[in-house]
DNA sequence: GACCTGAGTTGTACTGTGCAACCACACCGC
DNA sequence: GCGGTGTGGTTGCACAGTACAACTCAGGTC
């Protein structure tokens, strides 16, 4: 690996967690009646139309002890249920309710217009560019996840 | 703003997301030696050469009594020494210990090794790029917080 | 000197998290 | 069928990281 891919390796694992450091206390400001944590869950649960919580605790990288506390506190706010799997009595899926919907897109709303205001100055072709790079990170070259 | 800049946008911010969740698991299990914000910090300040803790907090959005636990304990740790400034006698300045610098060392070899492991299929052109749009966006319009 | 400002610490409380032990059900081999 | 093994999920427990507020101490301003 060259030296200017080298040093490139460097800045994107710094700046991602400048990155990641930033949001949890901009999260905060920004939403406070919704954590990162449960805005992410809500998300996940609305992108793939209802999934279980081992799902959840697998693809965020955690403990399903910790998304199963996270997942009763969001079904006590009403934000979602769960529904028993007929096909098998272990499972629960979860799905988000009328509310769980409506606060999720509410804060969607006023997160996607700060990063647009953020983002405001990107040329498009730059935008989606970075947007492929970071699928293609998370993706992994076999799901590893290393970082 | 174009709806395909949209979907980038939303994708940026959903993938950054996830990024931020895995890192801090995947750190615990790369060098438990060494938390995440420990590196961090740690990392901050041989890259500046040094600064007070005023300038951690703000540079990561952290309040000033965590970053002042943080440090307490890499001082008990023997990673990092206070030496107050002269010029400012309310002023501690931040600086590395050998023994600081030697385990920052180790443990950023082995996070470049993971994160290049996890590159090593990409192209040089795609590397940088990806590194500049990060430094990009955290540098911010106007260095806002937003996210 | 009186006052305001900025750096840092400490008390307190809470959230997110992981690990380990556990329960309940499902699947598999016999 | 039936016992062993595996998987989804919950609970007890401990701990790290964090914020907020109240405080101390040192500087600068008038």
């Amino acid at each position: 690996m060259s030296s200017a891919a080298q040093s490139a390796v460097e800045t994107i694992q710094r700046e991602m967690t400048v990155f990641a450091r930033r949001a949890r206390a901009s999260a905060g400001r920004m939403h406070p009646e919704l954590s990162l944590v449960s805005y992410t869950l809500l998300g996940h649960l609305e992108e793939s139309g209802g999934c279980r919580a081992t799902d959840l605790a697998a693809h965020y990288a955690l403990d399903k002890s910790t998304v199963s506390r996270q997942v009763a506190a969001l079904e006590r706010a009403g934000l979602i249920e769960r529904r028993p799997d007929p096909a098998d009595h272990r499972v629960q899926v979860l799905d988000l309710t009328a509310a769980g919907r409506e606060i999720l897109a509410q804060v969607t709303r006023s997160r996607r217009a700060a990063f647009r205001d953020r983002l405001a100055d990107w040329p498009e072709a730059d935008l989606v560019r970075f947007a492929s790079y970071l699928e293609r990170y998370n993706a992994g070259p076999d799901g590893t996840d290393t970082d």
